[in-house]
DNA sequence: CAAACAATTGTTATATTATAACACTTTAGT
DNA sequence: ACTAAAGTGTTATAATATAACAATTGTTTG
């Protein structure tokens, strides 16, 4: 299993997540021949000053305040779109936000654990849960071509301070 | 495994679908003391008129054209709300559209298969598959509350069309 | 039956998310 | 430097969803 639940979930030297997603991203546009331009750097970079998937209108207003200047929608949708079309980064349909990737470029699950509580979001690549809903679609003689898959509960940290006893 | 599918994905008696479903809508409704309004079963009946997915405007549009008078967004929204609080009805958010659920009351899997191609989707409850996301939440100390998985890809039928050799 | 309360619906306005269309600018290759 | 392609700016608008409050209907109870 394939996972950054465990980081997420704990306090972490979260400069490295940054740096680790920025490389993976300029390797890969490098060995796609594409460019990583400011704006998109920038987005995906503020996609991944935490694990909480932030909105198109998030994004917009952080990108507006850090280059000093007014940003349109389609500036931020189009970051985004290029992101996605990399692999760099996820959308999450029910939140209508936007998370970096942890492992691009990996065949992986598209499952995501999303807390209630403090909204951060883990990712998950998992085989055996692949491979399941393979079979799933291929008894309902389905041809399964990609998928989205979305756990909402409680965090490790949210669950501890929801099931503490005895604070009173 | 509980599904539709086969229904969903053939030529069938529509009518008894949408019959089945208003009957356990009733039933539900009855024991929960709730009340099936006019406007309530409509959007019901709407959602069970084919396999696909609606939209809010689309059920908008033909709930306007069923009751010959205009009607405003939240009219759509609450029958809307009402159906998936007793979860006679899903969400699925990556289409921003809503369909009947074939069987409600079941702790279910909440996993959708849906056609690239046709739009139909199916829903099926599988025990394994759930087991297994419980299981991978465990593993990554999350508190499982709700799920929501979507696989895309084509469905029997369109699979057969496309796959289909020598047409030439 | 009528008053009182709760649930539902109507209505208007607006928030939120996303895209279309076209002009302009930058970049890479020649 | 010239050109084609890729990227960005700008304006407008589409699509999805909700807030707030008034009006109505349904239910209960005195």
């Amino acid at each position: 299993m394939l996972t950054n639940a465990k980081l997420v979930h704990q306090p972490h030297d979260h400069e490295r997540c940054i740096k680790a997603a920025l490389s993976r991203a300029k390797d890969l546009c490098a060995e796609q021949n594409v460019r990583l331009t400011t704006t998109r750097e920038l987005v995906l970079r503020l996609l991944w000053q935490s694990h909480q998937p932030l909105g198109a209108y998030q994004l917009q207003d952080q990108l507006a305040e850090h280059i000093n200047k007014p940003v349109a929608p389609p500036t931020v949708y189009r970051a985004l779109e290029f992101l996605l079309r990399l692999g760099l980064i996820h959308r999450i349909p029910s939140l209508n936000a936007y998370i970096g990737c942890p492992f691009p470029n990996n065949e992986h699950s598209n499952l995501f654990m999303i807390c209630n509580q403090c909204g951060t979001a883990a990712e998950v690549a998992d085989k055996a849960v692949n491979k399941l809903l393979q079979c799933v679609s291929v008894r309902s003689h389905f041809t399964l071509q990609s998928q989205s898959l979305e756990l909402f509960g409680l965090c490790p940290q949210c669950s501890n301070i929801t099931e503490a006893p005895g604070y009173d």
